[in-house]
DNA sequence: GTAAACCTTGGAGTTTAATCTAAGGTCAAG
DNA sequence: CTTGACCTTAGATTAAACTCCAAGGTTTAC
């Protein structure tokens, strides 16, 4: 497949503006030019696109996401010094962001469900009170896995 | 304990401007005000701002906080029309991230595993590549779990 | 052949989230 | 009783990430 620049926008619910901001940006380059001069992008450019859009939504800066792309193992080369640290320091960082949305997940969950079955105790009634609330469990509830 | 605002800026790593910026943009507000005037914030305060930046941390803007900081169950009131279709919205949006972050640390997951071990094909490379190898694996190792 | 709907560039403007500056008050140490 | 490290306010400035605008070229549709 191939897209001109307000098919891909559309595809992936952003604008064009964006997607010429990001080729500024060296982030996603088009896949070429027609004759015509217009910019084009094939499905690899698509998957770019999509994975740089993730990854904002989950907070990472256009910087940090350059960085993540550049990422890349060159089987031959010298690739297990820098790319694995860089690979693994982006890991921990994913990690540490995995286990503040767990937390959000969890508290949301609780206030849901109590505003279903009340099954929370009536005082509770902040996203901050079910996040003490759920330390507080996990402490009581298992003391030891 | 009780923290005036440069103590707790430098506990949870954030500047003092920040702070009062917060406490301008109704995310944050001081506990009190000593006798010369100075903002004072006690621990339910910096379980507040601790949370703020965790949420920060993975990806919601300041204003996505505030609402989910206003989400609130009260006991005797119509809490169930309003707070529960908001925090059930935020769930989603939440476990929409949780599911693009596992995807991104499955990918730096295999990456690092490639540089040690080589168990990537040779010519798969980048972190794209290795979204796309995963996605591969999903569809054919479980073909129904 | 001309209007509508695309696309091009360069550059200006906006929003969000701080961050800094200026002018000054408070307070403990020496 | 002054120096230094805090704190106060209001307002200006910055950086990141878009978003919009002007002036114009290209394509399809009637
Ligand atoms: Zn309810
Ligand atoms: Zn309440
Ligand atoms: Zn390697
Ligand atoms: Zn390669």
């Amino acid at each position: 497949m191939t897209y001109r620049i307000g098919e891909l926008a559309q595809a992936l619910d952003c604008s064009v503006d964006t997607l010429r901001f990001y080729e500024k940006q060296d982030l996603l380059k088009a896949s070429g030019r027609s004759p015509n001069g217009y910019r084009f992008y094939n499905d690899n450019a698509r998957r770019q696109l999509a994975f740089i859009l993730r990854a904002k939504a989950v907070g990472f800066s256009l910087e940090e996401i350059r960085e993540l792309l550049e990422i890349r193992i060159h089987p031959a080369a010298n690739c297990c010094e820098d790319v694995k640290s860089i690979a693994q320091r982006k890991l921990e960082l994913v990690n540490a962001k995995l286990q503040e949305l767990e937390k959000i997940r969890r508290a949301l969950d609780q206030i849901v469900d109590a505003c279903v079955g009340g099954s929370l105790p009536a005082t509770e009634c902040s996203i901050l009170e079910a996040l003490e609330l759920e330390a507080l469990e996990l402490e009581t509830e298992e003391p030891e896995a």
